[in-house]
DNA sequence: AACAAGTAATTCAACTTTCAACTAAATCGT
DNA sequence: ACGATTTAGTTGAAAGTTGAATTACTTGTT
């Protein structure tokens, strides 16, 4: 990879001014969904980890496709999944097609648990993010996220 | 703390739109953020801590208003300063004035550190993310996150 | 069929972060 | 000036995360 080492183009006050406010808010938002969620014992990871098993078919799901999902990776899901099993949250189970994998099976109990912690979260998210927008400010965002995601997944193409 | 137990309201489509679009790209570019970084053996948060270290007068700089900066605790800065240190980017100093604190002091190595991960690191958020915004997004970007971060700390007050 | 290469998932070891406990010094109230 | 409280900062242990190595199985090639 070629280094660019020609006079780096700093960022101007504007654009210092968006970076900063994205980049601190999005800290302390991220904090504070965290820290709305800890008396249920869940982490935002282990949230989406739960919301995406729990919005499967049978509410099971192979573990490579959960971790795809739930954006973690399969080392840190094997991690959560054995505490997680350990709370009785979920089980795994053998799967009979490819004996290399497993399901990753949600049980009464974690349905149980993402049901009661969904509304508080969601409430939260509404509270310190959602309801602070406008509709056309949620359009806006939405517009933009997508495609700096779209963009990064060019970017990591073009880098290999 | 009384929880709210009636009828939560969930998230529309266009609000479920915004907070997807938000939280995975928001994930996606801090990863690519951190993976631009590894080359010069630092995190961003090492990152933060080092350029708010450069920014102070002498570059040095108090532990607590260090960690205050660079919205980390200050047992999490204490841990990294000592790994710092050990790469020879920083020392510390007791400070005179108050016998309990310390000088969080930037040496030269850590300055060349910090003024070659520089040009790199900005040339990475702009990629990544400011250049992929209009003028008038950049300001819409730092209106609503300066907004959201502001009504955060509301919200934290009220909660006590 | 045999074997190389690829894939699913876990495990191990190193590292990082958190949380609570601790030390030492400063400040505050009386 | 005295004890009580607060503040600055560190520490150690536990928990979490990462990435490479490993195991076990599957797929593709000849």
């Amino acid at each position: 990879m070629a280094k660019k080492t020609l006079s780096p183009r700093w960022l101007n006050p504007r654009e210092m001014k968006a970076w900063r406010a994205y980049i601190i808010a999005s800290r302390r938002l991220l904090e504070a969904l965290d820290t709305d969620l800890v008396g249920f014992d869940l982490s935002m990871a282990d949230y989406e980890v739960l919301a995406q098993l729990s919005d499967a078919p049978g509410r099971r799901m192979r573990m490579s496709e959960l971790a795809e999902l739930a954006m973690v990776s399969k080392s840190r899901l094997s991690h959560r999944m054995k505490v997680m099993e350990k709370a009785g949250w979920v089980k795994r189970e053998t799967c009979k097609e490819d004996k290399r994998g497993y399901w990753a099976i949600m049980t009464e109990k974690g349905w149980k648990s993402i049901v009661a912690a969904a509304p508080s979260h969601v409430a939260s998210v509404r509270k310190r993010f959602v309801d602070q927008l406008s509709t056309k400010e949620q359009e806006n965002i939405a517009a933009i996220f997508g495609h700096i995601q779209a963009e990064l997944r060019e970017q990591f193409k073009a880098e290999d």
